[in-house]
DNA sequence: CTGAAAGCGCTTACAG
DNA sequence: CTGAAAGCGCTTACAG
């Protein structure tokens, strides 16, 4: 028994068949150069590599040429975190099966702390071309990729490099718009925005979609938004607001969801009760799916984003399949929830 | 602005620091095998590197030589299902962590359908090396990855091909006999063991130290396993058991749970309360985790798991690291729970 | 219509 | 001590 069998290559195909090499990859290229050689050409190599069980090296083709059907997925933290409530699984869900769809296979940069951004990041050239996932953008490593035309598309709206970075996102102006004119049409004339201090895109957004509607429907802007970690939400914060009279809360969603546990549980201690003392809504959905009554806001379609992110990076790989949009802005939809209610005039 | 700026190659440090491509691949590559060279000529070619932003080119290492420090993860179904209780989640979070700390990317090979097993297995060779994710084994392209040498890690004992696949399971006979061994001690006799019908190494080898725990308590052996898709549950049948004097039931884990849930209907259904008239244990955790008391049972180490796969995977790139055993149980630790009762003499 | 050549960016013997 | 050559297994112009 010999050991370390040799799997089979072209050459060897080539030998078998009785033509070259280069005819062998020609036709088991499926022609795409449009050469002309004689059915028995292609039949003769087609049986041999049948009779052999070639399959082709991944790796040679494509240092020679351009393809590999192999998406890069790259994330700055660990893809499949432990302990956090997860909001990458759904995205990788998406991901995943668009990408089985397509025919291509995943490879995953995960945040191995062991090289530099750059090297890592360059490393993503394995594959054809590459989705990042997170928030942050080295803008050196990602402007290079960007540079030598390496193909790349962001889950998030990303601003950074003259807003040349592709990306998939989520509506969320509209989207939280559409939730403050909910309670503005349920008779709200006096809210508070609670949005985590850090900037981003995401947070932007939805602040953004908040201030319109808030001046659309003429409410009074000054104070409605409040930056806030979370640790100044006490019991006595709250109760001055209402006896302010804010009749509705909003908050931001993020990973964490640390401003909003903060106010459930400064809700809870000031004994106000929601939606019959103050309404409360989340831009987004809650994470860790609290107990209780379904808190009212919007979707985030991850699981779309990951879907639509693959078909971007495809048709960035391939301009034939048509030019997209390099940004896309999914619609997130609203979630009713029961956590709104009328005001009493 | 050029557009598509080159990256940068080993010709370009060689030109730069005046030396040819090979020393350039030479120093860069750690010297390995002991060529000797100047000093100064290191320096030269590490700062024209680190100058120009060097970066090798991972598909041309993996053709030239034979590391690429990226192991394959392939599963025959979606490594992220979306609506099946997910066994491979924590799997998967283990060899994440575990390749991070070895500065290793991962590959993932997901379920497409598009080619067939054996191509899609074929191109596990990009990696250094694949872990397998799933009872199914498709021994014609398995064996041949395994005589060309090409390293690969089961999760899950595997007794196809002789035995030669290595793998990293749980053991599943000790952590069985264990909780039969349990209730003998909590004064049961007259137990039934649920199985799925379909065999497999995990199935088998519970099943295998159920009989040997009861045989070992010289309880009667026949009649002690069922086989079952759960269909056959009824309340009838229940009511028949325990009118026969069954005082424990022993169910078997699988990742639909279509048994152990068959079990749970079927028992509310014949009015027999857990564990006041009959005991409950799960050989691994139910899926879903169920609300309600805590089921007996064993720990899957899942985690673990995916973090062993990979070191064994690593110990089989590198055999300086040691030989390790090819073939891992590991321990599953007992989950008391509260569905255990004792028999009342 | 088909073959021979060059090249993708590396590593690893092998000459000097 | 360092360079030139061959080769990994492919693809893609380019000759005939």
């Amino acid at each position: 028994m010999s050991r370390a069998r040799r799997t089979p290559r072209q050459a060897d195909i080539a030998r078998v068949a009785g033509v070259s090499q280069a005819t062998v990859s020609v036709v088991l290229g499926g022609n795409r150069t449009g050469v002309r050689l004689s059915e028995r050409t292609r039949l003769r190599v087609l049986e041999a590599a049948e009779r052999l069980g070639y399959v082709p090296d991944p790796v040679a083709t494509r240092l020679a040429s351009a393809r590999n059907n192999l998406l890069g997925v790259y994330t700055f933290t660990p893809a499949f975190p432990i302990d956090v409530a997860d909001s990458y699984y759904p995205i990788l869900a998406g991901i995943e099966a668009e990408a089985a769809a397509l025919g291509q296979d995943l490879i995953m940069f995960t945040g191995s702390s062991a090289a530099g951004d750059h090297t890592r990041i360059r490393r993503t050239r394995l594959a054809d071309g590459c989705l990042f996932l997170g928030r942050h953008v080295p803008v050196d490593a990602v402007g290079e990729l960007l540079a030598s035309g390496f193909p790349i598309v962001y889950i998030g709206r990303r601003t950074e490099l003259d807003g040349t970075i592709p990306y998939v996102g989520g509506d969320y102006v509209s989207a939280s718009a559409e939730v403050v004119a909910r309670l503005v049409g349920a008779g709200h004339r006096h809210l508070r925005y609670l949005r985590e201090p850090d900037e981003a895109p995401s947070s932007d957004d939805r602040e953004r979609g908040v201030r319109t509607a808030a001046a659309d429907a003429g409410l009074p802007v000054d104070g409605l938004v409040v930056r806030t970690d979370g640790s100044d939400l006490t019991a006595a914060t709250l109760a001055a607001w209402r006896a302010d009279g804010v009749t509705a809360l909003v908050v931001e969603e993020t990973d964490t969801g640390a401003v909003f546990h903060a106010t459930q549980r400064a809700l809870r201690a000031a004994g106000i009760s929601v939606p019959d003392d103050v309404s409360l809504a989340v831009l987004g959905r809650p994470p860790g799916d609290p107990p209780g009554p379904e808190i009212s806001g919007f979707e985030v379609p991850r699981r779309e984003m990951g879907r639509a992110a693959v078909r971007l990076l495809a048709s960035l790989l391939d301009p034939g399949l048509g030019d997209p949009a390099a940004h896309r802005l999914l619609t997130c939809p609203p979630v009713a929830g029961e956590t709104i209610s009328a005001v009493r005039p």
